[in-house]
Order: structure tokens, then sequence, then C-alpha cells
DNA sequence: CTAGGGTTAG
């Protein structure tokens, strides 16, 4: 028998991925005596190198010697590729030096260089691309295919550039692949706007392109754009997949939009691309964060196979709501299930702890992650417990916690300290940890206003005039913030004092009638009753106000318009919030991380979660 | 009988 309908069936079996299937058919064909040649051995290292099974790799690389084939180019190439997925570099390497053809072989090179760039290893990528110029061998786009994503970090933008600058000179810079890995490249160095230009430059775009700016988006916190970029895919009417919609669906998640992502929950249903694990983790996340805890408690429950990013949605999301005993529960529930958690898993639990008072379950789990499950706990995780502690009135221990820190505190972590101070009066305190925080984050306008509103709670005069007096000195203004409302799947953007919408009119008319309705309830004796009030309808027009007005005015009897004021601070609780408000018609819920806020034919209740 | 390559969640 000849070997041409061997290896005829062998390059199917490989091409279809079926790689145990090609592995066997080799093994069939050395039993029936007939010899394997260069046609043969790369579909077989492919397969090998495609399964876990680097012995049956280093078999077949021996029998490549035997058969004295190991000068083929298309023989050599695949067994740099073979070690390299196997991660063995020395070996890889090993045959590229072995065998001086490699030295002139395009093929060769884009092997070895993906195979370094695979495990990271940024040095050997640059130097064996150098040697490939200097030997004059000729760079393609799968060159740069291999090589680009290596720089996508964010400190390799400069890097990064210079290869960019490689592909323009090559003439490769517009190569639909290579273009679509220099936009993934740009978006993942946080340079976002490099990324845009090249990707409107591109003359065709696919549906990786659009994912690779879909996904850079989302993962900068781009929210708004994502869903722009997302329509305008849609119009030019590229079939969204999975990887899309994992971006669309954080996005939404951000924004708080949620009819936009009902949207993309029913497309993805009719796409029958509800298996995904990384589909299922985006819908729990999106459902968590915008307030539908049964929808999110449901995905989660009819997942076949929960991964610890699943877990700690759903458990980020009960805690972010205020259910910190259902989220502890669920915490207990994963790691008796045999899922380790990770650094994530522990932010979403201290988290919860934080927001329901459970401040010894909140120290115990502390303690766990560093004793239990030997984690380093980050700034992140500090954080958390210095809010966890500072919320319980215990701000000495706060304060020698951040002392005693490992690594070095960021502003959060001398923010929650501050936040701490807020609840519980200490204007000592207080400045310490303003003093701290703004060394971080001295723009942050949001640090000034809590320490100027500690100082008027303690009738300290002198103290609101120095933060204010500091702000005008730095040349700080008044936050930008703007809220959203969704409604009928339009997401409506408000800034403050903002007139640009079409419904101005009607909406500044109801702001005048709310504000005479605060006037008349500024003699009310309560003293929380009336902050609370004059938080959200109070003096000036903030954005998050023609936001609700806007609800109010536009929404049916018994709807429910959810508001998202985007990093506004409560007067009355303390923090900052990406907080939600919920519109019922005529009466208005604002929910934030720790408490209710009904206002109601204008009486208005604050009532804490636990 | 034509190798080598890219996008994915908290």
């Amino acid at each position: 028998m000849t070997w041409i309908p061997w290896n005829t069936q062998l390059r199917e079996l490989a091409k279809q991925c079926q790689y145990l299937e090609a592995l066997t058919l080799y093994r069939q064909m050395l039993r029936c005596g007939s010899y394997p040649n260069a046609f043969s051995f790369p579909f077989a290292l492919k397969s090998s190198a495609s399964l876990p099974l680097p012995f049956s790799g280093q078999q077949l690389h021996c029998q490549v010697i035997k058969s004295g084939c190991s000068q083929e180019p298309f023989v050599l190439t695949s067994l740099i590729s073979m070690y390299c997925k196997f991660s063995s570099l020395g070996n890889a390497r090993k045959v590229f030096d072995e065998n001086p053809i490699s030295n002139q072989l395009t093929v060769c090179y884009n092997a070895l260089i993906s195979g370094y760039a695979l495990n990271s290893r940024v040095f050997d990528v640059i130097a064996l691309f150098c040697r490939m110029r200097e030997m004059g061998v000729s760079v393609n786009s799968v060159t740069m295919l291999g090589l680009v994503p290596v720089f996508s970090g964010p400190g390799y933008i400069s890097v990064g550039m210079c290869f960019h600058c490689c592909c323009v000179k090559l003439g490769l810079n517009l190569d639909f692949s290579v273009a679509n890995c220099l936009v993934t490249m740009y978006v993942k160095c946080a340079a976002i706007e490099f990324g845009r230009n090249l990707f409107d430059e591109m003359p065709k775009k696919g549906l990786i392109t659009w994912n690779a700016m879909i996904s850079g988006y989302a993962q900068n916190g781009l929210a708004a754009d994502v869903l722009e970029l997302y329509r305008k895919m849609e119009t030019a009417g590229v079939c969204p997949d999975a990887v899309t919609f994992v971006g669309v669906l954080s996005s939404c998640a951000n924004l708080g939009a949620v009819s936009v992502g009902h949207e993309v929950e029913q497309r993805i249903e009719s796409s029958r691309l509800g298996l995904n694990p990384f589909l299922n983790n985006a819908l729990i996340n999106m459902y968590a964060r915008c307030g539908n805890l049964v929808k999110a408690r449901a995905i989660f429950d009819g997942m076949p196979v929960k991964s610890v990013v699943s877990w700690t949605a759903i458990i980020g999301g009960y805690g972010m709501h205020g259910y910190g005993e259902i989220a502890v529960e669920l915490f207990d529930e994963m790691i008796k299930s045999g899922i380790q958690p990770d650094g994530a898993a522990f932010v979403s639990v201290l988290c919860a702890c934080s927001h329901a008072g459970l401040t010894e379950k909140g120290l115990e789990y502390f303690s766990e992650m560093k004793m239990k499950h030997r984690l380093q706990p980050g700034p992140e995780h500090y954080s958390c417990v210095v809010d966890l502690l500072g919320r319980a009135g215990r701000l000495n221990e706060a304060l020698e916690l951040i002392k005693s820190m490992q690594v070095k505190p960021d502003g959060a972590v001398w923010g929650a300290l501050l936040g701490a101070c807020k609840i519980h009066r200490n204007v000592e305190m207080a400045e310490l940890a303003f003093e701290r925080v703004i060394e971080f984050e001295p723009t942050n306008i949001g640090y000034y206003v809590l320490l100027s509103n500690i100082y008027s709670e303690a009738e300290n005069l002198e103290g609101v005039l120095k933060v204010r007096v500091m702000m005008r000195e730095r040349k700080l203004k008044k936050d930008p913030g703007f809220s959203y409302v969704e409604y009928k799947g339009k997401v409506h953007l408000f800034l403050a004092g903002d007139r640009s919408h079409p419904q101005k009119k009607e909406i500044y008319r109801m702001v005048d009638e709310l504000e005479a309705l605060v006037k008349k309830l500024a003699g009310c004796k309560d003293n929380e009753e009336r902050r609370n009030k004059e938080a959200l309808l109070g003096m000036g027009v903030h954005s998050e106000k023609l936001a609700i007005v806007f609800g109010l005015l536009n929404s049916e009897p018994g709807t429910e318009i959810v508001v998202i004021k985007n990093l506004r601070m409560c007067e009355d609780c303390h923090l900052f919030f990406k907080g939600v408000s919920k519109i019922v018609t005529r009466q208005l819920v604002v929910r934030d991380a720790t408490r209710f806020h009904h206002f109601r034919d204008g009486h208005c209740s604050c009532k804490d979660y636990w």
C-alpha cells in the first residue's frame, strides 16, 4: 500500500481537529508497515501537540530522526511548534539550532517566536526577531501575529508601537489579522485611542476586529463606548458571537442597562450559545449588578459546572445589595464544594461582610485568606477590611491595620478610613486620612467634599473654608459626574445643569416643582430626614436629579425605572457609590450600598438594610 | 499532500 491515502486521511483528520483519530491512524499506518514520511509527520506532530501528550510528541521526534527527514522544512517547523506547545522551549530551540536550515526559514522563526511569545519570553522574542532581520530572512504577517501579542501589557506600549511602525514599513499594518493583533495589543496596553485609530483605519473589519475593540473598551471600563460600538457592529451586519456578548454584558452591568442586557440574553438564547460558561458568568454578573438577584441566581443554579468566577459574581451580587448573610453562606458552600477561592472571591465576600455589618465574620475570612489559603492580601482587600472595621466604629484598629500593611496602601485604603470617619464623626482621624488619600488621588474631588462635610457636621466652619480654599488653589472644579436612566432600551445621559435633552422644558418645570416641595419640607424637625431629601432633591441641578425627573415624567404608573448615579456621593451615607435608584411612579426608592431611601407624597424615610 | 498566527468573564 502506498503512503498517499494514509497521508491524505491523516491530513483530513488533523484539519478537522480529530487529533486522537489522527494519531490512531498514524499508529495503524506503522502497524501496516507503511513508513511515515515528510508529509505524515507534520500532521502527527500537530495532533500530538494538540492533545496533552508530550511523550508521544517526543516519540514522534525520534521517529523523525530515524526516518531521516529532519531537514525537511515542513517537518522542522512542526517539531518546533510541537515543543513550543508543551512549553519545552529548550527542546524547541535545540531543534532550531541543530538544523542549520532553520536559520533561513521564515516559518521556523515564526514557530519559535510564537512559542516564546506564548510563554511571555519578551526578550527572547525580540532577540530572535532581530536575528531574523540580521540574517535577511523575510518577515511576513504570521511573524507579526505570533509576536505582537507578547506586548499586550501596560508596560509594553512603547516597544509595541515600535513593532507597529515595523509593520507599517513592511506594509503589513493593514493586513487583516495583523491589524487585529495590533488593536488588541493597544487596548490591552490601555492605549484605547491608538487602538481605535487603527480600528477606524482598517478597510475591512471582521468579527474578531469588532470583538477586539469591544472587549478593549469593556476592559477599560468604557461601557458607553461598548454599547455604541455594539450597535454599529449590528448596523454593519456583522453577527456577534459569545466573545462579543461577554463584553457587552459586562458593560450593561456597569451602566445598569438592564434592557440591553435582556435583549442580549434573548439573542444568546436564540443563537444557542447558552452553555458557554463565560456567557453565563457575564449574565450572572450583569443581573446581579443591575439588582435582579432572582434572575442571577436562576442562571447560577442552572450552571452544571460553576467556576470560582461564577461564585464570585453571585456572592458579589448578594453582598452589593445588602444580603450579607446569603453571600457568606454561599462563600462557605463554595469552599465546601472544593473550589479554591482566589483574591477576587475574597474581595466579594469581604465587601459583603462590611456592607452587612458582619464585622467578626469578615475579620475571620481575612485571617483565613492569609493563613488557610495562603493568599497575599492586596490593597483591595485591605480597603474592604478598613471599611469593615471603620463602619463598626473600630477606627483605631483600622488605622493600625493600615500601618501594619505588607503591601503599599493605595488611595482606596485611606479613602475607606476617611469614609468611616464621616460616619463616626472623627475629625482628627479624618484629617490624617485625608492628608494621605490626596497624596494618591490629589484631584479626586470626592474626598475634598467628604472632608468638607465632616467639618460642617462638626460645625467647624474654619475647616469647611480651609477645604474650599484648597480646592480653589488646586483648581479643582466640581465633579462633572453624570447619571443615566435607561428608558425603553435607550440610555439617557444627564450632566449637571444639562439642557440638551429634548424634554428639557418639562424636566425643568418639574425640577422647580420639586424644589418648591423641598423648601416646604425644609422646616421639618428631623435633621436626618431633611438631609436625605436635600441630598436628592436639594439645591442645584444635579445630573442625578435630572435623570430622576426624566424617569418620573416618562414612567407609566407602577413601572420601575432605574437611575444610575455615577460616582456621586450620598450625603447621608458617607461613601461614594455607583448607586442604583429605583423609581416607582410617584414614589421614589433610592438604594445605595447600605440603605433604601423612600420618598413618597412628600415624605421620606430612610431604612437600613440590616 | 504546503507548516507558522490572533479575539474571551469577576
